[in-house]
DNA sequence: GTGGTCTAGACCACA
DNA sequence: GTGGTCTAGACCACA
């Protein structure tokens, strides 16, 4: 289990480490019922403080994506892949709607945010999709 | 000069005051050589901290697309309109890059992808562009 | 606004804070569009440390009950006061519900627990029920 | 001699265990002079970590409840009963107390309380109390 | 060993 | 002034 935190980014490393979390749920590299890894290892393993990894863990709990199991660790629950999945799609649904609507409203020509939208699309295709595509998972896998 | 500022946005209010200003000069909406409301007056068309304008204001400054003609205010410079412009075309595009690299990193398939935006910009279509299509300026405007 | 802590309590001060600001929203003793108090001047007040009260509100922002308002302040949200009253009811109903059913698996006749309810309810008749009843809200209070 | 853990609960594992034993002891359904089960076959019959078990053992000895036959292992004491069964009225009676006592202070309305009472006593009412009300005991009963 | 809570103090962007 | 984040370190119950 593998995480990449830029500290320089604008975004919260805590909420860093949710979105990894859950992206790799939704994408099924980290699957129901597996333990996740303690706080004290995780803050090692990626040189954070553990209260920030502990911060993410909680965070990940009230969104109903994993459960703490006493004095064992925290464990991936059962419908935590349909719940990421969905949250996945519809927040990047919105993200996309939000930076298209802004380039209209900003005045661009829909033809010209055609060309950059596949302009973009055209560079993702030359890149494999990482880790994520390569392990596609049916809910069924063994 | 209108501004719509949304207190909720994750977006500070400043930034987002600074966006609109340049977006307008971008589509003509504002001139160059049209004189900006003073602080004082804007901060209370809008309900807004003085400080918020002001700051507004300064970075608006700071980015080249204002300055102050003494003891009457700030003015729209000359060159700003090809500022905003180019701004604009680079800010937005690589906007949708991000997203769209986003969206593929979390493991969304190219198909899906492409479904979200095309269904967005259709939504895009049926509105008019608003206050910004109704005044098209050429860059040797004034 | 006041709190009262109770520092050997079982239940985590952090959560004896979002309690009884959720029971005052339901109340009415704190009302939508009210500004909390700033981290820093409750932290005074009840002499806890800054962080644990950040806490709190975070937990309440996570629970819909308040918002943040930049460089403002905490704000209570127009739809608390439905969303803790709500609350309040439903946990209150099912912590009796679960009480009452672990006397009942614990062996108590159904006479037996009766008894012990009617004696409790009896003395709570005799104090009267606090602040909270003294400012029984209507939606539409002025 | 079966014990039903709830993961979830809030309830240390280790205290369900001291409870629910107790509880059969008030109900009769261990009786003195009875021989619990080692630790270490309860620990593989429940699945739990040998320590929470020896845990619950240390507790209930440490309340008089149980005592070591040296080499033969922990039996419940001839005094458990009447034990257990004051304990457990006294603590069953602290908890309504305490819950109806919280539902007051947030604000509910006594008849309110009440009306959530009734409806889960009835529940009560509809199925049987399992196991323990199949043995009642007497006190002189060892 | 595990997570949960709390304190203390720093630095930041923002209004 | 406001809240948000992060670090550092302590103590606790629990398994």
């Amino acid at each position: 289990m593998f995480f990449s935190i830029d500290v320089h980014s604008d975004v919260a490393i805590y909420l860093q480490l949710v979105r990894q979390v859950k992206f790799a749920i939704a994408a099924g590299t980290i699957r129901p019922g597996q333990l996740l890894p303690s706080v004290r290892s995780l803050s090692n393993q990626v040189a954070l403080n553990p209260n920030t990894v502990a911060r993410a863990f909680n965070q990940l709990q009230a969104d109903g994506v994993i459960e703490t199991l006493r004095g064992r660790g925290m464990v991936v629950r059962d419908d935590a892949v349909q719940l990421c999945r969905s949250e996945r799609e519809s927040v990047l649904n919105e993200r996309i709607g939000a930076v298209l609507a802004e380039a209209w409203h900003a005045g661009l020509a829909k033809k010209q945010i055609k060309t950059f939208v596949d302009a973009h699309l055209g560079q993702l295709c030359e890149t494999e999709p990482a880790v994520l595509a390569t392990a596609p998972v049916d809910d069924d896998d063994p």
